[in-house]
Parts: structure tokens; sequence; C-alpha cells
DNA sequence: ACAAAAGTGTTAAGGCTACACCCATGG
DNA sequence: CCATGGGTGTAGCCTTAACACTTTTGT
């Protein structure tokens, strides 16, 4: 025997949600579907599983192919299963997402899809169960980030503090207090304070810092507590 | 159109991490796998998806199979895929643990399964990446039970705080100070204390306890401290 | 000199760890 | 009466939230 016989074969594919920052909010790219059904309709990237290569493979295979980046934060989130999710033929989907620095990688978008990033505050109606993708995502990243410095992913080599903060505001929808985000942030020991100063925002200038590559892999399973209590939603 | 033409369809299954707590040590079920290949090897138990269920129908389909139980604590874990997994032919599993109290359910494992209860501490060789999940599942519960009560899932309707400390103890292989256990696990406010005692393990009795059902579900999701700080790994 | 954002310090409260003794009971 | 496991209290430390003023510099 070289086959389990008798049994049903599923298509098995790959969506990811890919979330950007640009220095002031949080993103979300979208595709418009290429093919029928629900051709035109917004949609997260995915793309069948090839059959040699692995989930993992599968996913930055489908995110290199949109963004031409490699090397790129991607964690599996759920696998949705419903056998009526996509109306032609049931499909099993492995979803995956995927952190990056949005401003740094902005052009590259493949002409080949027709891309578009969206605030995730504000974005299109998506095909099938998509949008419950991008919720089970939101809440793992809000849940994951509270817990562990993932939220750097979304940023550039240097960043400073306030940008920091707008990001964590962003994410979490409520406002911290400066002092004590900057207390908590600077004990986790993640940072690395550079001479130089941003001064794009400000006359003053904010000092760029560095994540400190080496605590933060040490550190990065360990349960930390990444944000201080919230003030108010924004 | 109506079908994904020129895709491969691959096999889905689903794997079952099964825990359960006989009121002093942790315990995985596995069964004999009873076709080929690794016929007669121990292995999770596990099944196809079948065309018309939903990836939690066939989880909860295959923990009802072999144990006859329904209404259990079950959570998706991971999606397992690497291309040679399964050496007959390629297959995708999607895995689920579940949480049972052992000594209630214990007697009624399918006889038409080869199933047997083992120490979490000491089982024997598993089929495939079958030992991988085992890890991730433990390492999994270990993460979400130190921040949500998840473990109750495994106790008894009643249940005392001796037993719910040895529980986490057996899951932490660390021992914890009985006063700070007590201290944090009284502060959730998921116990009530019952009049009466449970006199098994002692002659002076510990009180009987039963979970605050109400409180349980409103907090579950909230990310509390469950455990203090560890003593020494046991 | 002023506007706009960056940066910093203190206090009071609550939660945490570490630690040692009394209680209830059956034999 | 004693052995066994169950149950509790406290002091010192650390972390946290709440809160307001000073610094820098371009215009």
């Amino acid at each position: 025997m070289n086959r389990y016989s008798k049994q049903t074969r599923l298509l098995v594919a790959i969506d990811c949600i890919i979330f950007g920052f640009d220095g002031n909010e949080m993103k979300i790219l979208l595709v418009q579907r290429g093919m029928v059904p629900e051709k035109g309709k917004w949609s997260l990237m995915g793309g069948f599983v090839q059959p040699d290569e692995s989930l993992e493979e599968a996913a930055a295979r489908t995110l290199n192919e949109l963004t031409g980046l490699g090397n790129v934060y991607m964690e599996q989130l759920h696998t949705f299963g419903m056998p009526e999710r996509d109306p032609i033929e049931r499909t099993v989907s492995v979803t995956y997402f995927a952190l990056l620095d949005l401003a740094k990688y902005k052009v590259q978008l493949s002409s080949e899809f027709q891309a578009e990033w969206f605030p995730l505050k504000k974005f299109p109606r998506l095909i099938f169960d998509h949008s419950e993708m991008v919720q089970a995502a939101r809440d793992r990243l809000k849940y994951k980030a509270s817990l562990h410095p993932i939220l750097f992913e979304l940023l550039p080599e240097k960043f400073t503090i306030p940008q920091l903060q707008s990001l964590f505001e962003d994410v979490y929808q409520a406002s911290f207090d400066k002092r004590n985000f900057n207390r908590k942030i600077i004990s986790t020991g993640l940072l690395i304070k550079q001479s130089e100063k941003d001064r794009i925002n400000s006359r003053k200038g904010a000092f760029f810092f560095k994540l400190d590559k080496k605590t933060y892999r040490e550190n990065f399973h360990s349960i930390l507590r990444m944000i201080p209590n919230p003030n108010d939603s924004i």
C-alpha cells in the first residue's frame, strides 16, 4: 500500500496577514483577487501549498512574490477549515501573519498583483472568511505584543521612543503616559541609545535607539510585561 | 469554472494531544496505530478530515471515537506540514490538544483502539513527528496555564488546593511555596470553598473547592498571573 | 519669546517573596 | 500523644500608577 485509499484530499492554501507600520499608523496589505470567484474583490495575499514545499516555505514564498521580501518575521496563526469557506471547492487555509517596516519597503510591491496598503482602522470588506482571519491576527498581535517584544519587528533599525509609543498606541487603540511608557521600555534593557537625534517631529529632536539584538533574542520567549496600564481609549 | 484546476490536493489529518490528570500526575493518551506504515507503534489519536466536517468537528469526533467524551476543552495547537512527515503520502496535520479529568473517564476508552494512558514524564517513542507535536503541546500548556486558568479543566468538579498545587507542580516540574500558592489562587476569585473536606490524603482533611464558573468564563481571556515564582525544579 | 515636542523624578499603594508556626485528626 | 498533611500571617522589597515641570531649538 502506498496511498491512504478512500480518503478525500483537500486543497490546502496559505493566507498571509501582512502588517506594516509607516511611522504613523498600522496598515495591512491587501490584494485584488485575480481569479474567480470574487475576482476584483479585496482579499489577503494567498496561494496554494505546492507538492514539495513546507507550510513555512509556502508562506515565505507567498510573501516574497508580493513584496520581494525575505527574512521577515512570520508566525503561524491558525488554520481555518469550515467546509463552505470557499464556495468553489473545499479549501483548508493555514494562515500566517507577517510584520514589516512599511516605510522601508513600500516601493517594492510586485506590479503583478494589484496590491495596496490600507489603514488597519479602515479597510475594505474582504472575501470569504478573510475578515475573520484579520481579526484573529489583530487579536494575536495584541496578545503577543503585551508579553513579548514583537512590535520592534515593525520599526526601522533606528527609531525613537515617541515613535515606539505611537506604535503601541495604535496597536492597542489606547494612550499611555509617556513617563511610565519610557520607564517600562527602558527597563526591558532592549534599547541602545544612539547619539544622533531624529529632528523630523520636533525642534528639540528625539534620540534614536537601536534594538539590542542579543538581549532581544535572549529575552524574546520569556514573558515580559511590555506595556504599562493604558490611560484611555484614543 | 467550479474547481481550482491544476492544484494539488493533499490529505488533511487531525491529531489530538490528549492530556489527563489523575490527581497525582499528568498523563497523555496514546494509541497503537492500526494501519501501515508503523502499524503497532505508538502514536497520537488521529484521523483524516472528512469532506463535510469542519476541523473542530473532526477533532471532536476523533476524541469522541476514542474516549466516548464530548464537551471537553480543546484548542487548536498548530498545523504541521513538512512534505515528508508521513512517508506514504503527503499529509498536512492540524493538531488539537485536549484537557480532561482522567480519573472520571478512565474506564470509557473504546476497545476498538489499543489505547493507553502514559505518564507525561515517560512515554514511548512516537511515529512521524508526533513527539514534536507533544512537545509543542506541552510548551503551549505551560505558557497558557501561566496566564489563564486553563488547568482547572483537568480537575474534577470538586478539588482541594493541595491537589491543584500538585497539578501545577507537575506541569511546571517545579515546587511552589504553599502559602504563596494559596494566596495567589485565592486572589483570582475563581474558587468557591465547600463545607466538606477531602480526607483521603490527611487526617485533618483538606477543604473542597469548586470553580466559580461565571468568574471563570469572565476572566478566562484576561491575562492573569496564575503561578507564583517557583522555588526549585523538583 | 514662544510654540511644540522631548525628557525626567517622586510619592503612595499594592503586590510580591521569603519565611515558621499552629491546627485537626486518626492511629 | 504524636505523626501527618492542612492552613495561615507578616515584614521588607519592588513595581506600579499617578502626576507637572523643565529642556531644546527653529521660527
